[in-house]
DNA sequence: CATTTTCTGCGAACGCTGATCGCAGAGGAG
DNA sequence: CTCCTCTGCGATCAGCGTTCGCAGAAAATG
């Protein structure tokens, strides 16, 4: 009831068996919104799902937010933490931020998740990853902390400007073309006239985005005071 | 009915003369979400607001996102293009960064509207803006349209990670540090004990956030093709 | 001026949501 | 064996976005 859920303990041992639980459910859910996106994911279809009534849910999670903080740590868990870290700390960031746009891709409701919330057991293990990686680096661990924070974000930052532009014949597409078209017609806007104009495409940024723009992100932020120790 | 509510026109001059229009509803809905959230900004209240039954709002927009992204774009147009852009491309952008981000902060619901979607008449006013900034750089109108994007997401990003530490006495900051050190105290995780442990402060990042990131975010998407014209 | 057409305001309603309450019953704790 | 706590869950509440249909106003048309 008080406090956040991973405070919690699932079972306190008394009363009756649980018949279901919190990994259950939480599959449940992000297979749900894996197909249908994070607003699909209600308290009565998880329950239906499962195969109980709608109130049995609030048993295991005291609020819907609550159940996308689980959701949310769960799809985090995926990401494959085996492989030591190098002595390249920059790199280790990089590679976590490629894995952590892998779940991201894998799970696009992940995006519509408010940020800043969810600080799970397995997100922790992320983040002692970032930690560890950074740990040559002579700045103060708020700095770090604000610097994991700046790598999420910036992943979700990528992932989003790449699933912005998925499909041009889209109909909101085609409303936004058609939207900046009439505005450049009407005059006034000389540099977008101009730009629409212009029919070279932008260099595919492709793959490497993340190696591209993370490593300036983060030096953004350390530069200051990088030092290595 | 069909296509943004950009290009449709407010009235076609048949009819009764309507008692409200767009600009007074988005304003009343600004004025509700600035008080009590995005979420506290539902046709009904809106719509009792400004006198009238919960079904009359539909006339003036098709459905509540519409409504959203009617807010969106007032408030960006709150941002002051009247003074005329330096011979400094980087310097007008950051300045520009600025200027949105006083807006996120004087209407902090607009974090939780989803970005990508709106994009109104007062949001290509700023567009153009940025596209006059950097018209002295020789890339694609493409990649300038990406840099607008990255432009927006940075400052998003800079704004909320400033949001998300404001209150180290609050309710969810304080199950949030809890969680941190029970891991902690666990065992498993050395360098988040050592993290914690740390009580060096970060240094201020301040006001200038924005100077120091922004710059570094551009140069990672506009160095391949970087030229001045 | 009369008619037609189109738009407005709005009460009522539909289906959905998150969440609460109370009750019957199961099962560890002492 | 008794108690006390916890579970499942039907019923229910308040609120949501949205649709429908109708009465009436006003511009366009003849």
């Amino acid at each position: 009831m008080a406090g956040s859920i991973w405070l919690r303990r699932e079972r306190t041992g008394r009363g009756p068996v649980p018949e279901h639980s919190r990994a259950e459910i939480t599959a449940v859910a992000v297979a749900l919104a894996d197909a249908d996106g994070l607003a699909a994911v209600s308290m009565r279809k998880v329950a239906a799902a499962i195969g109980t009534g709608p109130a049995s849910l609030y048993r295991y999670v005291d609020n819907r937010d609550e159940l996308v903080e689980l959701m949310a740590d769960a799809v985090i868990g995926e990401i494959d933490l085996d492989r030591p870290p190098s002595d390249d700390w920059l790199a280790d960031l990089v590679a976590l931020a490629h894995a952590i746009r892998g779940v991201y891709r894998r799970h696009r409701w992940l995006l519509d998740v408010v940020p800043g919330r969810g600080l799970g057991p397995n997100t922790v293990d992320v983040m002692e990853r970032a930690l560890a990686a950074m740990s040559v680096l002579d700045v103060p661990a708020a700095t770090k902390m604000e610097t994991f924070a700046l790598l999420n974000a910036t992943v979700v930052l990528l992932v989003r400007t790449e699933a912005a532009v998925p499909d041009p014949t889209g109909e909101y597409a085609r409303a936004h073309v058609e939207f900046l078209a009439s505005v450049a017609a009407a005059g006034g806007h000389p540099h977008l006239a101009a730009a629409l104009a212009d029919p070279r495409p932008a260099p595919d940024p492709g793959e490497d985005l993340v190696d591209r723009v993370l490593p300036r992100v983060l030096a953004g932020l350390l530069d200051t005071t990088r030092r290595t120790r």
